[in-house]
DNA sequence: CTCGCCCACTCGTCTAGATACCTAAAGGAG
DNA sequence: CTCCTTTAGGTATCTAGACGAGTGGGCGAG
C-alpha cells in the first residue's frame, strides 16, 4: 500500500490564501516533526505527491525546495527525497585551549574525536607566507605579511571545519610553526616555547549561509549554515600573536562557553 | 540604456556542464561581489534577464532562488529583486552580564542600543508559570514547573531576538521576577538580592535555519540563519537558577567571548 | 551462478505559457 | 489641488510536458 493512502498526509484547502506549494510543504513538515517520517527515511516521490494532491510536478518540487532550504530534507538524484539525519555534533568547550590539554603528542581535534569514537582526519594542509588581508592585518596589529596555516578537519570522512591560522612573520618564520607538522601540543605550545606565553583568547562568532566555495569545501547540504569563528590569541604582553579564522558546518557543532559573573 | 547592454553580465557557456540557471546565478553573484550591484540596488528584472540570456522565465527565477537561499538577495513582490543590505550588527560581549553593567535603571539591551544610536524596543512580554520541558528541567536540576519570561527585542522596529527565561518556582514565585517589569538591573539583580549571588554562566551556541515560526516572529528574510543560544546561570552554590533560551537573527549579531589561556 | 544489459523509477533541468496580485507613476475627475 | 482610476511593469503561483541522467532491480546470455 502506498504511504499516501494511509493518511500520512491530508488534503489541500482550496479556500486558503496560502499557496498550494506552501500547504504541501506544511503538511510534509508536520509529518516529519511528528515523526511520521523518521530520520533518513524516504519521503513520497514527486510523482506520488502529484497524484495525491492533483497538482503539477513543479508545484511539488517547489514544496520540496522549501523544505530543503530549511535543512529538513535532502534530495538524492535517482533515489528520492529523504529526511535529513542530524549528524553527531562536536562540542567545543571554552577550556579547549587550556594548557592541560596541550601536553600530548596529538592535536586536540584528534584526541577528542578518538575519545568520541569517531575517525578524525586532517586534510589539505597548506603552510605559506602571504600578504595579510586588511582585516587580518588589523587584528594582528598592522602587519604586512603573515604565515598562513590552512587545514581542513574531517570526522568519519565528512568535512566539518576549515581553518586558517595567521601569524606575524617575525614570530613564526623559521620556526617549527612554519613546518607542516607543528609538533606536539600544536602551534600554541610552540608559541609558548618561543617566549610568547599565552594570556587570553578573543573569539568572534557569526552565523551565515555558506558561499559556494564553502559548500564545496565542507560538502554542505542545502539549508545548512556555517558558523564563522575568528579567534585572536594574545600573549602576556597583550600582543596578538595569532588569528585563527574558522568556518564550521553548523550542523556539526555546538559551542560552549563559560563566563564569570564578575 | 538597460543595465544589461552595458556589459555587467556575460553570456552563457552552452558547452559547460553547469546548469544554465547556475551559470546565471554565478554571474549575478559575481557582479554583486564585485560591487557592480550595490547594497539595496535592484537587480535586472526577470523579463530583462529572460531577454538577455534567451532562456525561459522559470530558469531565471531558479537563479534568483539560489541567490535568495544564500541570503544575497531578496525579492519584493511588485517591485523587483534587490541586493540584500547587511544590517548593522549588534555585538554581544562576553562581559555583558558583569555586575558593573547592572546598576542602571534600564536593561542592558536598551542602554546599549541607545548608545549605538538605534531605537530599541521590547515587545510581547509574557510572564507565566508552566510545565518545564524535558530539556529545561534537566538544565535546572529536575524541576517540574517553572516561571517563564518571554520577550522579543527590536532595533529600529526590526525584531532581532526572541528570548525566554526559565526560573525554578521556588526561587521566582511571588518575587518581582514574576512581574512583567523586573525592575532595575533585570532579573539577575533580583536574583542576587534574593541571596542567589551569581557565580558563572554557561552558554551553548548553535546555528541553524529558522523554523517557520521563527521566520514569522523575527521577520527573517530568506537565507538568514538563526543563532540559538542557551544560557544557564549558576549561583555561588553552583545551583542553576535560570536558563535563558534565545533565538537571534544571525545577520544582526556578532558574539564576542574572551577566554583565559589558563 | 555471474555478468551485463535493459528498464522502471527517481530527481534535475528547461520550455512556454496562463493567471493573479503588488507597486508606482501617470492621468483624469472632481 | 486632491483623490481615484488606469496602466505598465514587477514578482508569485501554477500548469503540462519534454528531455536528461543517476540508481537499482530483473532478466537473459554465457
Amino acid at each position: 500500500m502506498s504511504p499516501l493512502s494511509s493518511g500520512l498526509l491530508g488534503d489541500l484547502d482550496p479556500t486558503s490564501d496560502r499557496a498550494v506549494f506552501r500547504q504541501i510543504a506544511d503538511q510534509l513538515r508536520e509529518a516529519i516533526d511528528r515523526g511520521r517520517f523518521r530520520e533518513g527515511e524516504k519521503l513520497p516521490s514527486e510523482a506520488e505527491l502529484v497524484d495525491h494532491y492533483g497538482v503539477s510536478r513543479m508545484t511539488v518540487r517547489n514544496s520540496f525546495s522549501i523544505l530543503q532550504g530549511e535543512g529538513l530534507v535532502h534530495a538524492e538524484h535517482g533515489k528520492g527525497v529523504f529526511v535529513r539525519p542530524r549528524p553527531p555534533v562536536r562540542r567545543l568547550a571554552s577550556d579547549r585551549f587550556a594548557r592541560r590539554h596541550r601536553d600530548q603528542g596529538k592535536s586536540a581535534f584528534i584526541v577528542e574525536a578518538d575519545a568520541a569514537g569517531s575517525h578524525p582526519q586532517v586534510d589539505s594542509l597548506e603552510v605559506q607566507e602571504e600578504k595579510a588581508s586588511q582585516d587580518i592585518s588589523a587584528r594582528l596589529g598592522s602587519v604586512r605579511r603573515v604565515l598562513a596555516r590552512r587545514r581542513r578537519y574531517l570526522l568519519d570522512g565528512r568535512p566539518v571545519e576549515f581553518a586558517t591560522s595567521y601569524l606575524p612573520l617575525d614570530i613564526a618564520r623559521g620556526t617549527q610553526i612554519a613546518e607542516p607538522n607543528p609538533g606536539p601540543g600544536g602551534i600554541y605550545a610552540r608559541l609558548e616555547e618561543l617566549g610568547h606565553r599565552l594570556d587570553h583568547f578573543e573569539e568572534e562568532i557569526r552565523a551565515r549561509m555558506p558561499s559556494p566555495d564553502e559548500v564545496r569545501t565542507l560538502r554542505l547540504a542545502a539549508g545548512v549554515p556555517v558558523i564563522h569563528l575568528i579567534r585572536t590569541a594574545f600573549d602576556a604582553e597583550k600582543r596578538p600573536v595569532e588569528v585563527c579564522d574558522t568556518v564550521m558546518a553548523a550542523d556539526a557543532y555546538v559551542l560552549a562557553y563559560q563566563l564569570p559573573a564578575t
